[in-house]
DNA sequence: CCATTGACGAAGA
DNA sequence: TTCTTCGCCAATG
């Protein structure tokens, strides 16, 4: 599985809207590798909203590693996205689905 | 090459 | 509903 498919999907990811990481798998023919999808994020290259892929609960798996602690909540917040009292979004409300531009 | 770990997730207890 | 176990992919020791 190529890394590349995976930030090709992220880059699409429409502001004030989340995927994660499961989903973004699943796209690309890899529906039960979604801890390497986050290994892919871990390597992500700049010029990627990185802060829009959450785990599949709505919840921010980066909460303690990114530099400030909290910067992908903040993020996303700056972008409309609410979350709730325990720290979570509502996937049903703000996961996007790309449109399948099956090429191959 | 084998064992462990990790920005995950579904299933079982 | 909460906690534990297991599977899967890539990277590391």
């Amino acid at each position: 599985m190529a890394f590349e498919d995976v930030y090709a999907i992220v880059r699409k990811i429409p502001r004030g809207r989340v995927m994660n990481y499961g989903q973004i798998a699943g796209l690309i023919r890899h529906p039960l590798s979604a801890r390497a999808v986050g290994w892919a994020m871990q390597q992500c290259p700049k010029g990627i909203p990185w802060h829009r892929v959450v785990n599949a609960e709505g919840g921010i798996s980066t909460e303690m590693l990114t530099d400030p602690p909290r910067l992908q909540r903040l993020l996303l917040e700056g972008e409309g996205i609410r979350f709730d009292q325990s720290g979570k979004l509502s996937m049903s409300r703000y996961r996007w689905t790309p449109k399948k531009t099956r090429k191959k």
